[in-house]
RNA sequence: UGCCUGAUAGUAUAAUGGUAGUACGACGGUUUUUGGUACCGUUUGUCUAGGUUCGAAUCCUGGUCGGGCAACCA
């Protein structure tokens, strides 16, 4: 029971309207995406918020696509959405589209060229540009604002009718060309263009526009509560005015701001950029701040739907900081994710005093956090092993409690090794390092009465198998690159993935499953790429562990 | 020099005229066969100037700063 949590300004309109008997208490919301392009973490926001006050009010929410652009619209985009909404364990009541209200939306249009609050001008457009004036000087009406209804209608009907060539004419709304709030100065409607739409085909050659189809889509839906972002608080007068003058129902709109994250850009439009320009591997490029790159990586739904309750719902500019998804999924990850070792920068380590040949199979849990460990798996440990090269430290800092020259150190969930001596290449590079080992410090079975402070994972070396491991790093060197000068792709990390064509994994790990994380022990946790195979395996690094010894390094 | 919006620790977000709280981060500690996890502790905040009030983060006025708006995009 976590109803400790306060409401979101939201929520409280919504408990406010319930309470009053608005609506019969009935909520409805809709997510109402754009295909024209992927979902990302900013879109996830929008939707556990939509679908939760649906859930939490006993209402529903519809999916309907805003599909009124054919231009930059596609199917591909649809059913991407659809993948991304359900993965992130939403159910839409109806799957919808604008485009099914066009003949609906065409009838609003006669309805107010009749009367006499709409009318089609044949300027261009930036002669309605110049007609619109300025914030600080009012514009100024043309000669086809007073055209008749008559006219008006029966060029209307020549638009539909594919008359005019794309850009000739539009139809505006006749509304107040001296307002302050610019989108009241005659916002036009419908716009003429001879384009395929995904869904009507070539039926129309007219499209309305978004403040010509969002309201009304609402309310034929008889959505109660809009739900939109801040950039569309000017448009609100307009959405009240188009209901109110076509007399429907009256859905309202609230606007909450929609999330930054730093290092990374949100808009679908530098979005598409970065795919189209082949700066990542397509919109699902672990890299990528979009649902499906969030998948890719490694990233649990549940984990993007804790953040998105974390970061709350506000109407203030806001630049979440990335670190708060990690620990979202970090959080997720332990509890569920099965422990296994990775060596993913080797050096040969040699049990000096440990019989050549022999083998021994130890064990380990699957999982520290789980109540009984979740079961174990077994791994064979023999006289060379792969350890990290950095666990190894030829002059150890202080407080270093890894492996160094005199240094103790345990093999996890087998002996208590000590260093004894390195071998270097003609580089300088150390290529060995010697130890021995306690026999009597058997793990589970320690008599050797030695405490150690460090624990270090290993792979045998006759038994490991190996596997690509990618490592993935912010892909923005800068917090907002949308916002610095020049072009935001010149802030690209260049260090945002690292390929390990040969990790060393423990033997267990060649069963790996897709969509199962893991964690690789002290290193992170990672999952399967979608171009894995059991021939080669790849794994994405969702996350690291958090290190507080590398921080105090750094 | 128009209109709309917003301003609470480093970052987010509560407190709805009555003790400024929570989370993440940072820092310190305990536990630990992951320098992970868990647990404990510390740190840092009401943009500003007035006003109303017994009492203001909250209400009023002025200012400052941020964001948005003049697409045949959504």
């Amino acid at each position: 029971m976590s109803e400790e949590r306060s409401l979101n300004f939201i929520e409280e309109i919504v408990e406010e309207d319930i309470a009053a008997g608005k609506n019969e208490g009935r909520v409805l919301t809709r997510f109402p995406p754009e295909p024209n392009g992927y979902l990302h973490i900013g879109h996830a926001k929008s939707i556990c918020l939509n679908f939760g006050l649906a859930k939490k009010y006993n209402g529903a929410t519809n999916l309907r696509f805003d599909d009124t652009n054919p231009v930059k619209e596609d199917v591909e985009y649809v059913d991407s959405i659809k993948d991304d909404v359900r993965w992130l364990g939403f159910n839409w009541a109806n799957e919808l589209y604008a485009s099914d209200y066009f003949d609906k939306l065409y009838e609003f249009a006669v309805e107010l060229i009749k009367k006499g609050l709409a009318y089609v001008d044949d300027s261009t457009p930036a002669e309605i540009a110049a007609q619109k004036g300025t914030p600080t000087e009012p514009g100024t009406p043309n000669q086809y604002r007073s055209r008749s209804i008559i006219e008006n209608l029966e060029l209307f009907a020549e638009m539909k009718a594919g008359k005019y060539p794309d850009g000739a004419k539009v139809l505006r709304a006749k509304l107040d060309l001296a307002a302050p709030n610019m989108h009241l100065r005659d916002p036009l409607m419908y716009r003429i263009k001879h384009a395929h739409h995904h869904r009507t085909g070539d039926k129309w050659c007219i499209y309305p526009m978004y403040d010509f189809a969002h309201g009304q889509s609402d309310a034929i839906e008889q959505i109660t509560h809009s739900v939109c972002t801040l950039e569309f608080v000017p448009h609100r007068p307009l959405y009240d005015w188009f209901i109110n003058k076509l007399n429907i129902f009256p859905s309202k709109q609230y606007e909450f701001a929609r999330l930054n994250l730093n290092y990374t850009v949100m808009s679908k439009r530098k979005l598409l950029q970065l795919v189209e320009e082949k700066h990542v591997d397509g919109w699902d490029d672990p890299r990528m701040p979009t649902i499906s790159g969030l998948r890719r990586r490694g990233y649990t739904p549940a984990s993007i739907r804790e953040f998105c309750e974390r970061i709350g719902v506000a109407k203030r500019e806001n630049m979440i900081d990335v670190g708060l998804l990690e620990f979202c999924i970090r959080e997720d990850l332990n509890k569920t994710a099965w422990r296994r070792m990775a060596v993913l920068d080797p050096v040969k380590l040699v049990i000096t005093n440990y019989p050549e040949g022999q083998t021994e199979i130890f064990s380990g849990e699957n999982n520290p956090e789980a109540e009984d460990g979740d079961g174990s798996r077994e791994f064979p440990f023999s006289r060379e092993l792969w350890i990290e090269r950095d666990d190894f430290m030829e002059v150890p800092a202080k407080k270093y409690f890894r492996l160094g020259v005199g240094l103790m150190v345990r093999l996890k969930n087998a002996y208590i090794i000590k260093g004894e001596d390195f071998v270097k290449d003609a580089d300088g590079n150390i290529t060995e390092i010697h130890c021995s080992y306690i026999p009597e410090s058997r793990s589970g079975n320690d008599t050797s009465g030695i405490n150690v402070k460090g624990t270090i994972h290993w792979v045998s070396v006759a038994h490991a198998k190996t596997a690509e491991v990618r490592l993935y790093d912010r892909l923005f060197k800068v917090e907002d690159p949308g916002n610095e000068d020049g072009d935001f792709k010149d802030y690209i990390n260049p260090d945002s993935l690292q390929i390990i064509p040969n990790a060393y994994i423990e033997p267990d790990l060649a069963n790996a499953v897709s969509g199962t994380p893991v964690q690789f022990m002290r290193k992170g946790y990672f999952t399967l790429d979608k171009y894995s195979i059991p021939d080669k395996l790849i794994f994405n690094r969702t996350v690291t562990l958090k290190d507080g010894w590398a921080k105090k390094g750094s």
